[in-house]
DNA sequence: TACAAAATTCTCAGATATTGATAATTATGT
DNA sequence: ACATAATTATCAATATCTGAGAATTTTGTA
């Protein structure tokens, strides 16, 4: 990092005081607490997060307990996850967990988040970022990438199919705030735990949720993230 | 905070622009997401998390699924809650969740970690701390104090009921790194989830889970927080 | 749409905190 | 017990931060 050793030794300690590092022998250095107790702030104060933990309990258990529900927040460049509730049937773990920033053009929540920006801003996006969007999805053109996302607009909801991790099935419907939007709800499951002929079913319930979600912070004006 | 508006809108924007305060209409800002993704980076990244995580699973499947297994770390002077796991059956939220610090005199996990800790520093937090040790403790005296401790010592683990909240009922165990005690494995339930007569057993369940972390974290040697 | 008031950003000289070389101290391995 | 490495302390030079005020943008109201 360009600093000298005193520096060096002296930023560490700030931090370590300060908790966001936290020294453990053998291991050099962990992050700290700070982290811990921030984040626990963070969901607390996310009126967003308050908003969608219910409907989310409600989607599994409309649809199947063995899935996660993850709600994924617009931030700059990136779709994060930024809250998720367990089904309580064994399952596997979701790669797209709390934490994790996507990039706009992977997984369902990033695809319906996507297509319902306003038709600027996606055509700046996709200007911006023409060169990704050819690499990691299947659109090669404006109008191909336009039209897709025009299809999942309409649909009300997005789909995908091992698109973030193998096997695995993306379901995400649209919040919004202030007619933007603002996140998107999915349901993350195995292929094979959707049983024949539900499917249509799961991603109704899906786009109820996330309309569930949007009417509650329709009704608080406060959840715009600027 | 004693700075000038420019010092705070700058300060602000700078926060902002670094993830970690998130403008929200309305609302003014709330945490951003930076702690969000630091935070799984913490989890991702913490020894102690990862070998306790499956212990505490199996804490919940040999004793009750209506219950929630939570992992506390010594913290300076206070115990924090750094990782849990909630039981597949309903059951009331714990007041005691991930990110909160707890004072060391106050809850199952606390106490257990208290009594574990050498003798010397021991006496050294209880002569630094003996105003508060007898307001939210029944120990009068350091004899008082240290006679329970050392019961505590001796049991193996600790339990509390409606110390941290009404009802509830905290078990809590030592887990040790290098003979000296860096954390504290608890089961949290409703006193009425406790069948007639099963209450030693689940300590003792307790005790097994903390040991499988302890065993854990002594053959990999990079554990203790220093 | 126009206007006034409030909110926010920009600018720059002065105040302040940070930096790193060096010395002093403490830990570690043999 | 020793040599070596790791870490902390010190302090002058220097880069960064601060805040007053000007410039700009946003907001509310008529």
């Amino acid at each position: 990092m360009a600093v000298s050793t005193s520096s060096a030794y002296r930023d560490v300690q700030d931090l370590c005081r300060a908790g966001f590092l936290n020294p453990v022998t053998g291991a050099g250095y962990i992050l700290g607490p700070a982290f811990i107790e921030y984040d626990r702030l963070t969901r607390q104060g996310d009126p967003l997060i308050q908003a969608a933990a219910e409907p989310m309990r409600q989607l599994l258990a409309r649809t199947t307990q063995k899935a996660t529900a993850i709600l994924c927040r617009r931030y700059r460049d990136t779709v994060m996850c930024v809250h998720q509730e367990q089904g309580r049937s064994p399952h596997p773990i979701t790669a797209y967990e709390r934490g994790i920033a996507m990039p706009l053009f992977i997984g369902a929540s990033s695809k319906v988040v996507l297509a319902n920006m306003e038709a600027r801003a996606l055509k700046r996006i996709y200007l911006d970022n023409e060169d990704e969007i050819r690499r990691s999805t299947r659109a090669a053109t404006w109008k191909a990438f336009n039209e897709e996302l025009r299809a999942i607009r309409r649909a009300g909801h997005a789909m995908t199919i091992g698109e973030v991790a193998a096997g695995r099935i993306g379901i995400a419907a649209p919040v919004f705030a202030a007619k933007q939007v603002v996140a998107g709800v999915s349901l993350v499951l195995s292929a094979d735990d959707v049983p024949d002929g539900k499917i249509e079913d799961f991603a109704h319930a899906v786009r109820d949720a996330a309309e569930e979600v949007s009417e509650y912070v329709l009704h608080s004006d406060m959840f715009i993230s600027r």
